[in-house]
DNA sequence: TTCTGCATTATGTGATATCATTTTCGAGAA
DNA sequence: TTCTCGAAAATGATATCACATAATGCAGAA
């Protein structure tokens, strides 16, 4: 019935915490179908806690807009159609060339170096075809480019858009050949070396684009 | 110890829909002080109700970043520093000014008619001088124009801005003349009756430009 | 076979109980 | 007076329970 990747659980982490955690990975890496039924007692059953925790957890993913909570107890993954892809997609654009110009003025060699580590792990998660560690590693090299900026606010609300986008994930990451997002990575990391404000927007956007496929 | 402004409470609503709701809008004009300690038992007492709900509408505002649950049961809104708030509002520039963009080509002559019935309502409410039902109006205001577009996706994320800054609200609407606030809006909808992109765009960045004073 | 009611089951919501931790606050020491 | 320490109270997290309601499935009719 359900199938969600484990993911580590810290000491330190609530129940809550730990059922948000692992349902945001699962949606994001693509791995929750959008016409799986979902119950609140069905998750806790599977996953062997209480209701309650799995509650909160939804309800924070549906304020996130990963999930969508209906009044007549269905929990559904929004249904995607074209003209809403598009209008993601857009919005992201806008989001991620908002945080990359803001984050610029703080970026140094140091943290451009660590984003080609970044990108170099990427290459080597394409040849062996692990997708999934392939979507996270490549979020990683976004966030932390965003994340730069030490005053930054827009971050959450990136990560938001990253999980609509998230159940079209493995169609898109299948469909499509990854050695265009690797190459747009490498443009970004040109400009990022050049301070170029406006190639960084650019190389942001095409980066996204090709995400369409 | 609260002072949260009572809201109608539909006979659908669940208690936790409730409890958000009243909790939003207390945020959202301005009437939780950034200093106030709240609890979940202390606010469920307050409402005379149990705990659950409440703790579920808490952890929605903190995925819509309007309060902070810390983890040693503190619970806040988030402290507000120059930069912060500069960052905030240059995301609110950016979002709206996306928002508006996508919006336009959907607005038509009926739509403007009734954000100037807004706009009108607000002349009088600035007579009046009552502040908080202006801020619930000026958010009307530019919800209507954005709303427009029915694949909108950004409505939510402007949504969030708006309660981060909700906190100030108070400040900056009595601190400050009125009179610009008012002015941008007609300048808003005369760029929209000339369905002029770019001067819509100015003029929304200048209606939240004004609003730092 | 297909449709319609109705009894059964499943589900979401909210209240309550319990437990581990943190906070609070006052007594005693410095 | 101010600081330290510890007991008492408060708090958050989770599990469980009760209730109303929606979904499900089966029996009988068409």
């Amino acid at each position: 019935m359900f199938d969600l990747p484990e993911i580590p659980r810290h000491p330190t982490m609530t129940t809550q915490e730990y059922v948000h955690a692992r349902l945001r990975n699962a949606i994001m890496v693509g791995a929750v179908q959008p016409e799986s039924t979902l119950t609140i007692r069905g998750l806790a059953e599977y996953l062997e806690l209480s209701p309650t925790p799995v509650r909160e957890a939804l309800r924070r993913l549906s304020s996130e807009r990963a999930i969508e909570l209906l009044g007549n107890r269905r929990i559904s993954i929004p249904v995607m159609t074209a003209p809403r892809l598009e209008e993601i997609l857009s919005l992201r654009m806008t989001l991620e060339c908002h945080a990359a110009r803001r984050a610029l003025p703080f970026v140094s060699e140091v943290l451009i170096d660590r984003m080609r580590e970044i990108d170099d792990q990427m290459d080597d998660y394409v040849q062996s075809r692990e997708f999934d560690a392939l979507t996270i590693l490549n979020h990683g090299f976004h966030r932390m480019l965003y994340m730069a900026n030490p005053h930054q606010t827009v971050m959450p609300v990136i990560e938001s858009v990253w999980l609509q986008l998230g159940p079209f994930q493995r169609q898109m990451i299948h469909a499509f050949d990854q050695f265009y997002l690797i190459d747009r990575h490498k443009e970004i990391l040109a400009a990022l070396r050049r301070r170029d404000a406006a190639a960084l927007a650019q190389a942001i956007e095409a980066d996204i684009e090709d995400g369409i496929g």
